[in-house]
DNA sequence: TGTACATCAGTGAACGCGCGTTCACTGATGTAC
DNA sequence: TGTACATCAGTGAACGCGCGTTCACTGATGTAC
């Protein structure tokens, strides 16, 4: 019997042609991936690669799952790590986790977060993984409304009765028991969080900071602040 | 003498030709952007397009500066329109202005502020007309701190050394005369703009809002807000 | 106003490339008895 | 333990496609005298 069975080179080779790819997106992006050079890379027929991988559009969807499974486990980690800090530090730790993991992967994150893959639909397999870092960083929300220690800055109430209904309804979701403009507060940080993250990726910022990262954590510790977390 | 000069006929052709290479990237997206059949749409061989863009990258960096003049005058027009009303209304024009553009031309908004098109890189003839719509969106900043009706929150200050340079060297650039505390806040505020209308187009915020108009304006009022505008 | 020449727009063929996917095949690895 | 058969991984050729770009060419539009 030799020491790697079928089943075990199976899912070696499974690895190869993941690794491969992984490494492609980082060099030609998502729109340029193709099984012919993943093929190539690990030396084999681009037929073969049909043995393990339905489709390209197959290969897409995994390495999506795979990236937001990778950042929403950093994203769980760090929250959790942080379980003893201020609220307002157990945040901010969180949202650099992520930003670090976006600047270790940028191609990843851009296949998650930015243009979608022209051609490529994604599946409600993607769905699940997606939520893990939204969930991370709304777990710090949470824990913070839940110990009574949420101060949410007073903002003017341009809440009408449809969005205050949504803003209930998300709450529900997530399952905490926060005023809406904590809710608000939440969405403003959420969207925050990407967007600085992906114009740093994109250089949209070049010019701006001498020191990304400590712009950064002004940035999210003031919308930290600003959601009322202490 | 033909009613259309052969410098006449020169601009029509190619404005046809703009007109093919903007439609066909709202429907392929830039990655998938390509001279062959925008020289079909237009009836022509592909090689006599070469006579009005001397190549792909051309043609997409005038689709880029075209489109970044389109958002940049957008925003200018919209900041001048409601230059009566108050700070924290016009704000919020200026910024719905920005989304609305996005909402109608998604794919040119995603060729800005999307992720970067393989193998291509941007001239540096796109950095001025890349900066109209953040000029637009500070000059209401700008007019608030002139006019001395700036109440920026006090947040915690994570501002170190460094970035305090960095802040006041921004300040400067942009022309404004606003404490440190404002300046960052503004750069919260862009960024969570261009995030809110990035997770819109991309389908991130899909469940979240029955009326996304109004999360938007709520969102853009309470950072608005944060920033000192009243 | 008419002629001679220069400029320019558009043609069609070609080069060389890479892509996703299918299919009949060979040979090795496993399984049943 | 040995043999017969089934399963599976990988091969190589092929299909049909679209791409960017170059080049020698024709015929029409302009310009100078």
């Amino acid at each position: 019997m030799a020491a790697t069975s079928r089943g075990q080179r199976r899912v070696d080779v499974t690895d190869q042609i993941m690794d491969a790819a992984r490494r492609q997106l980082g060099e030609v992006g998502a729109a340029g991936l193709s099984l012919r050079s993943v093929a190539r890379e690990i030396g084999m027929v681009s037929s073969a690669v049909y043995r393990y991988v339905a489709s390209r559009d197959d290969l897409l969807t995994r390495l999506i799952i795979e990236a937001y499974d990778s950042v929403g486990s950093a994203a769980e980690d760090a929250a959790r790590d942080h379980a003893d800090s201020t609220d307002l530090e157990r945040w901010v730790a969180t949202a650099s986790t992520v930003r670090s993991w976006a600047l270790e992967h940028p191609h990843q994150y851009l296949l998650l977060y930015g243009s979608p893959v022209p051609g490529y639909a994604a599946p409600d397999d993607t769905v699940g993984p997606g939520t893990r870092v939204t969930f991370a960083l709304v777990s710090v929300l949470r824990d913070a409304a839940d110990g009574g220690r949420l101060r949410p800055a007073s903002t003017p109430a341009v809440v009408d009765r449809v969005l205050a209904d949504d803003l209930r309804r998300l709450a529900g979701v997530v399952e905490i028991a926060a005023p809406d403009r904590a809710v608000l507060a939440f969405l403003v940080a959420w969207t925050q969080l990407f967007g600085l993250i992906s114009f740093e990726l994109t250089n949209q910022t070049r010019t701006m900071a001498t020191d990304p990262a400590a712009l950064f954590v002004a940035a999210t510790t003031a919308v930290g602040h600003h959601m009322g977390l202490r």
